[in-house]
DNA sequence: CGGGATCCAAGCAGATACTG
DNA sequence: CAGTATCTGCTTGGATCCCG
């Protein structure tokens, strides 16, 4: 994950490292945060609970990518007093709205899974046969 | 970069690792995989093409990239025999397939860039408070 | 409960050199 | 031109222990 993003440079290339779009797939691509954005959109909310419902994460990988969320602005951390005590996360608005293109994202990968483990047999049946 | 994809296991909860979008999301989560669809669907097609366009991406990455893609059956590779010789790629069907969901979320990041910016300096002036 | 700090192994990726 | 091969540094992330 990338923890610093440099200064927003508007609309750079999409080939160009500072271009916006990458910089926000950069943190899309992290193993996590499509999964904790997913959990908390599910109900989710409390740090035990995320760590439960996402299946081999770890605390400090929790901890790293709420983080990150949060300084994004995309999900909100509030301390509930007491003993023991409680954190909640919730999306914030902007963080709401990312799920829609992740869902479309998620649709894709499920309409084409067939497709891809099909062809991936192919060229690793191929791959064999010149060997 | 994930580089084999366990057996497909239909639709499984998106917490576990073998869920298929969760799979699919690895890919896309890759340092140049958008980048290289990208570059594809935007006429670019032959290795050295690819390479001048991308920047920051080495051979060996570029290589590494559309061998996967083209595993996964989103990408087509052409020998044009002849000296010097030419490889030209193209997206499949399914690579093409891919191109909405991916600008659906280019989308959402040049929208958001603004505020996840200002979020940052935000969060970023808070910390320095404290300390 | 919700983390922070530290240590360490693995693997990812860049640089370089070489090839058909 | 379109790669392959090797070496190596560095990041990533898991494990563990500790704390308020």
């Amino acid at each position: 994950m990338v923890t610093h993003l440099t200064r927003p440079v508007l609309h750079g290339s999409p080939y160009r490292a500072d271009c916006p779009a990458r910089r926000v797939l950069d943190r899309i691509g992290d193993r996590w945060t499509v999964l904790v954005v997913a959990a908390l959109s599910d109900g989710s909310s409390r740090f035990s609970g995320l760590n439960r419902r996402i299946e081999g994460i770890s605390k400090k990988m929790l901890t790293q990518t709420l983080r990150t969320l949060e300084r994004d602005g995309l999900v909100r951390r509030t301390v509930c007093p007491g003993v023991p005590i409680r954190v909640e996360y919730t999306l914030t608005e902007a963080g709401d709205s990312l799920r829609e293109p992740l869902r479309a994202l998620q649709e894709w990968s499920n309409a084409h899974v067939g497709v891809i483990s099909a062809a991936q047999e192919a060229y690793d049946r191929q791959e064999r046969e010149i060997r």
